[in-house]
DNA sequence: TCCCATTTGTTCGACTTTGAACGTTTCAGT
DNA sequence: ACTGAAACGTTCAAAGTCGAACAAATGGGA
C-alpha cells in the first residue's frame, strides 16, 4: 500500500531515483552503509534514507539491518521466498555486422536475457572503430542503459583509444569475442571470447591424423578474428615438428569475382610447390567458393585437396560438405550476458572476469579421407 | 584479511548481517568456530557471539556445540523440518595446502555449493604430482563423486601425465587457480585462475606511479604462482621502458631464519647496485619477513625501500602494514563451483569454459610515499 | 497563476541491539 | 562421582535506531 509508490506518473522527482542510485553504487562498493553516513553524505535527513532503504529492500535489492543495509544476503531472510528481485537492468549492445555470425551470438543473449529478466538492445555498426564509438554514444544518449556489451574494432591507434574510452565509461562494459590486449590497462574490461588458436590447432591436429603432413593456411586478414586463427595455426605446426617448408600460408582481402578465381589459382598453385594437401581456410564463407573452385578445376576435394572451413556459417552447403571449426556463437552471447548480469548486481566486489570458450570441430566430406579414422583432436 | 584498521573518527562496527555472515564465512573454511575466537576477533562481546549463533542455529545454518559451532551435520536432531537437504551432486577438491592461500578458495566454493544444493569433500595434498593423484584416487575410490575440482603441480613430466590422466577422466574436472598449457591437448580440461601477470603489473604501474624507477622482483621459485608473477612484472618493466640494468630479480626457496638474513642482506645489496627503490615481493608471508628485516637493519620503509607483498595473506600484521596484490580467492572457488555446477547441468554441448579473474591492489603504508598520488593503475 | 499530489523533514515514544553482572549448566579431570 | 573452570543465558540498563504522525517544501499540470 505504501511501497511501490511513483507508478501513477505523478511527480517523478529524478532525485529520489538518483540519490537510490547512489546508494546501491556505494553498497557495492563497500558492502555496506550505514544510515547515518549516507544521510550525513548527501545532505539529507536521516528518515530520507530509511525509507530509501526500504524501498530497495522491498524490491529485494538490498538486506535491511539495524543501523543500515547491506548487499542481499543469503542469510536475510525477510525477503520473498518466491520471487527474487522484479527489477529490471536494460544492456545495449553493439555489434559489427547483422548478416554474418552475429546473429547467433545475439540471439544467445537474447535468450540469456529474458530468463534474467534484462532488456536488450542491439545496434548494428561498421567494422570500425569510430562508428562502433558513435553507436555507444547513440545507445548512451537516447536509451538508459544500465550496461554496454559491445565488439569493438581494436585496430590501430582509434581502436585502442576507443578501448581507453569504453574502459573509462560509468556503466559496466563487457567485450563480446575481443579481447584487452595486455599492454593498455583497460582494467574494468571484462570479455568472452572463443579461443580461435585453440580451434585452428584442434583442425591442424585432426588433417595431422588424417595423414596430412604439410598443412596451410588461408586466411581473410580483414577479420578481427584471423590473428588468432594463425596463431593457433602456428603453434599446432611447431607442436607437430612440421617444418616450415612445408607451411603454406596466404591471406585474401575481400576480392569480387574475378580477381578471387586468379588469386585461388595461385593458392593453389603455392600449395603444390610446397606439398600442401591440405587447408584450414579461414571465413567458411570463403571456404565454400574455394571448395567450388577446386571442383571447378577437377581437383578432388577431400582427395586431392582437404579442408577445413572456420566458422561454420554456411560451410554445410557446399557441395562436397566442408569441415569446420565451430565457435560458440550463442554461448559467447549467453556468458557476456551472464557476466553483465553479475556484474549489475554484485558490483564492484566481484573480480574482472575474462572467459574463454573453446570451438567444437565439425567432421563433414571435405576433411575426411579414404580411411576414416576416429576424431579425437 | 578485511578491516581492522578505522579510516576515520567514527567506530567502525559490523552490522549483525555482516557479523554472521563473516562467521558462515569462517565456518565454512575450519569447519567449526569457537565463541571466543570469534569475540575476540570481532572485537564484540562473547554474549553477542552466542546470540548469533543462536539465531543462525534456529535458521538451521548451524549445528550448536558447547563452546562454539559446527557446520551443520546430519547428527544434529534438534528441529528444523521442512528442509530436506537432498544433495544433487557430489564435488570432491584437492587442493595443495590447508594452511595457505587455499582454506578461502575452499570458502567460496563451499558457499556457492550451498547455494547450488551441492556437496564438497575437500583433500588436502602436497605440492606434489604423484600425491595429487592419489588424493584424486582416493576421492573416486572411496566418495562417489561427479565432479572434480583440483589444484594440481603441473611441473615438469609428472604433471603433464597427471593432466593428461585428469582430462581423460570421466567426469567432469575444473582446475582452480592452474591453466592448460597450450601445447597439450588437454581439450576437456576447463579451468579458473587469478591472472596473476596483471596483478604483478598492477603493482608496478603503483609503484611507477609513486615516483619509483627501478623496481626489483623477489619471488618464491616453490610456488607454481610464481612464473607468472615474473611474466607480469617483466611485461609492466618493458611497457614502462624501464631498462633492464634498473631491474633487480631475485629468488628465494624456503630458507630457514639463518640463510634467510643472509639471503636478505645479498638481496639489499644487490638493490643498492642497481638502484632499486622499491621490490614487488611474492608471498606475502616473505614480504612480512624482509620487512622485519629491513626494520631490524634501519632502513626505511617506505622511504628507502618501498614494498609491495604479493598474494595479501598476512600483510596486513607487518610494520608497517604492507600493500599487497589480493588475489580474489573466494571467487576463484565460487567460480570454480559454478563451472562444475554448469557443466554437470548441461552436459557435453556446453563449450569448455577457461576463466582468468584479476586481482586487486591492496594499498597500506609499505609502499605509499610521501606525496601520495591517487590510486589509479 | 494556483492547486494538489508527492516528497522530505521534525519530533518523540517504541523498539533493537549490545554488553555487564551474576546465577546456572556443562564438561573434563581428579 | 565430585569439583572447579569455562561456557551459557537471564536480566537489566545504556545507547542508538526506527517509523508514525504531522508539518513543510517541492514541482508538474490545469
Amino acid at each position: 500500500m505504501s511501497n511501490d509508490s511513483n507508478q501513477k506518473g505523478g511527480g517523478k522527482s529524478l532525485f529520489a531515483l538518483q540519490r537510490r542510485e547512489l546508494l546501491m553504487d556505494e553498497l557495492r562498493a563497500h558492502g555496506a552503509i550505514t544510515v547515518r553516513d549516507i544521510a550525513a553524505k548527501l545532505g539529507v535527513s536521516e528518515l530520507t534514507i530509511r525509507r530509501d532503504v526500504n524501498s530497495l529492500a522491498d524490491g529485494g535489492l538490498v538486506s535491511r539491518v539495524h543501523g543500515g543495509a547491506t548487499l542481499r544476503s543469503p542469510l536475510d531472510r525477510t525477503a520473498v521466498a518466491g520471487k527474487p528481485p522484479a527489477y529490471s537492468y536494460a544492456i545495449g549492445m553493439v555489434v559489427p555486422s547483422l548478416d554474418y555470425y552475429w546473429p547467433q551470438v545475439i540471439s544467445g543473449a537474447r535468450e540469456e536475457a529474458e530468463g534474467q529478466n534484462l532488456r536488450i538492445m542491439v545496434r548494428g555498426s561498421a567494422y570500425d572503430a569510430s562508428d562502433n564509438r558513435r553507436q555507444v554514444q547513440a545507445l548512451l544518449d537516447t536509451q538508459n542503459i544500465d550496461g554496454l556489451i559491445v565488439a569493438p574494432d581494436m585496430a590501430g591507434a582509434p581502436g585502442r583509444e576507443l578501448l581507453r574510452w569504453l574502459n573509462a565509461l560509468p556503466i559496466p562494459v563487457v567485450l563480446a569475442e575481443r579481447r584487452t590486449p595486455s599492454d593498455i590497462p583497460a582494467h574494468r574490461l571484462e570479455w568472452v571470447a572463443t579461443d580461435h588458436a585453440f580451434g585452428a590447432g584442434m583442425a591442424v591436429r585432426h588433417l595431422w591424423q588424417e595423414g596430412h603432413r604439410a598443412i596451410g593456411c588461408l586466411t581473410d586478414t580483414s577479420s578481427p578474428t584471423s590473428p588468432h586463427v594463425v596463431r593457433g595455426w602456428q603453434q599446432a605446426m611447431a607442436a607437430l615438428n612440421i617444418p616450415p617448408e612445408n607451411q603454406f600460408y596466404g591471406e585474401s582481402a575481400k576480392l569480387d569475382n574475378g580477381e578471387r578465381a586468379q588469386h585461388f589459382d595461385d593458392v593453389l598453385k603455392r600449395c603444390q610447390e610446397t606439398g600442401t594437401t591440405a587447408l584450414l581456410v579461414h571465413s567458411d564463407t570463403q571456404a565454400v567458393a574455394f571448395v567450388q573452385h577446386c571442383v571447378d578445376k577437377g581437383i578432388e576435394v577431400p582427395g586431392d585437396m582437404a579442408i577445413v572451413g572456420y566458422d561454420d556459417e554456411v560451410a554445410y552447403l557446399a557441395e562436397p560438405a566442408i569441415s569446420a571449426v565451430k565457435p560458440p556463437k550463442r554461448y559467447v552471447g549467453k556468458v557476456a550476458v551472464q557476466l553483465m548480469a553479475a556484474r549489475l548486481a554484485e558490483g564492484r566486489m566481484r573480480p574482472v572476469h575474462r572467459i574463454q570458450l573453446n570451438p567444437e570441430l565439425i567432421l563433414r566430406e571435405s576433411s575426411v579421407g579414404a580411411q576414416r579414422t576416429t576424431h579425437e583432436p
